[in-house]
DNA sequence: TCGAATTTGTGCGTATGTATG
DNA sequence: GCATACATACGCACAAATTCG
């Protein structure tokens, strides 16, 4: 039974980075024992089915990421890496809701731009075609690692002063509140997943082939009046969405 | 400027599946003209720094998939498809919220047996270490085409017939409700996206390197007491997920 | 019906990346 | 590290199907 394991030729995926891409799974289940201890190179090459220098590939990529180190004579061992929980609800907020689960949480604006309204932006935000919208890029990182890569658009004649406020507080709650949002709520959120195109290979610093969470979201005002709209590229291996129940105590 | 456009050589992916990977993000978006025809292969190769013969690869690659279709002489088309919305909220059914958006849509029972409770399924499930539980594979398909795997763990005490109901009725919510659960409610729900693994390729017919959105999901009876603990595993590409609010119309 | 332009389909030789032992 | 086999990517050339004047 020691055969291919499920990993294919020739289908533009290499062996080594299929393999690293099921031990990146593995590591969080039953991979590495309890010292977080990988097994040894030649019993993964069987397991898999291949030739040690194919897991030798495969090992070195992932000590790269930093998911792995490997040390001669004593075993490969995995890193401690926790994955980010982020809370979807009603109440959602951009940054409050990571509170507490990493030292060194930013949000860095990379850009930001007057555009007219895409047909897509128009409608969600309930705004005439071509209307004027204020447009944010924002890099979110915890503990120096870039974790998502949000794109917001707001009204430019309701908030005109909406980077500013964000460049000064470094908080979208923050920003809304200071240009007249008491508060505001979670009207409808989509989740994909795709693969990291090349702004997200640059920005998330991940590997061709690396997944990206993408999360479009509305926010509206207590009247109901669209505020927000905004596309989120998570790192997926990096992040775990919660949906929150209104009522339940959205236990895990 | 017709760059590398940020492709990567000799990173485990080839060339030619990134390139379908852009290609297949971008047939959503502006790739296309209003007919729904690509560019020629030789501009594709142009604006992607790459051979035509590379793009070729690519677009067979996507051909084979169902996504695009050539035709000599007169330009490769996209093939219509649609994606599937899956929503999320307080009262999520398996198959319900599936319904109207396919004309063939079927939950089919893989396999099912009985096995004690890991501490994961057990925690979930409020369930004693080792307890035993039912534990049914699920494929979803939708026109013929897979798009769900789900693995379902319910306790084995209190559901013995879980199976043979879900058999005869080919729903969750109707097995349940023959088990004496007239109602019940979502009340967690994570979702991560992960790459597929070998029961996933072969299962959902996804090629390596493809994405599945993976979602952990406990249902409560109406007294908040649990009794079922799920993982689904979505084809990403056919799929988003809807997270509805209790009180918002869910708009789109 | 005839060409000419456009676009996909095919073959071959060669260099580099991947995988084995 | 080395030798071998296959997959990937390139460059060039040409064939086959469609469209249009």
């Amino acid at each position: 039974m020691a055969g291919s394991a499920g990993l294919q030729r020739g289908a533009g995926v290499s062996l080594w980075r299929q393999i690293a891409d099921r031990i990146r799974l593995g590591v969080a289940a039953d991979l590495a024992d309890q010292n977080g201890r990988l097994p040894p190179e030649t019993e993964l090459a069987e397991r898999f089915g291949v030739n040690r220098h194919t897991v030798r590939a495969a090992i070195s990529a992932l000590a790269h990421e930093g998911v792995l180190q490997a040390a001669q004579g004593r075993g490969t061992y995995v890193r401690r890496q926790r994955r980010l929980v982020y809370p979807i609800g009603e109440k959602t907020r951009f940054s409050a809701g990571l509170e507490g689960q990493s030292h060194d949480l930013r949000s860095e604006l990379l850009s930001h731009r007057r555009e007219a309204a895409s047909p897509e932006v128009a409608e969600a935000l309930g705004l005439r075609p071509d209307e004027e919208t204020v447009r944010l890029e924002v890099l979110g990182s915890a503990d120096g690692t870039p974790v998502s890569r949000a794109t917001l658009w707001f009204s430019s004649s309701r908030f005109p002063d909406i980077a500013d406020h964000f460049v000064r507080t470094g908080s979208i709650t923050e920003a809304l509140t200071r240009s007249g949002i008491a508060d505001y709520s979670r009207a409808s959120t989509t989740v994909e997943a795709r693969h990291a195109d090349e702004a997200d290979t640059g920005e998330l610093r991940l590997s061709p082939g690396a997944i990206v969470l993408f999360m479009r979201a509305l926010n509206v005002d207590p009247d109901g009046a669209p505020i927000q709209y905004s596309l989120t590229r998570f790192a997926a291996d990096r992040m775990t969405l919660l949906i929150q129940s209104p009522r339940q105590p959205g236990g895990g």
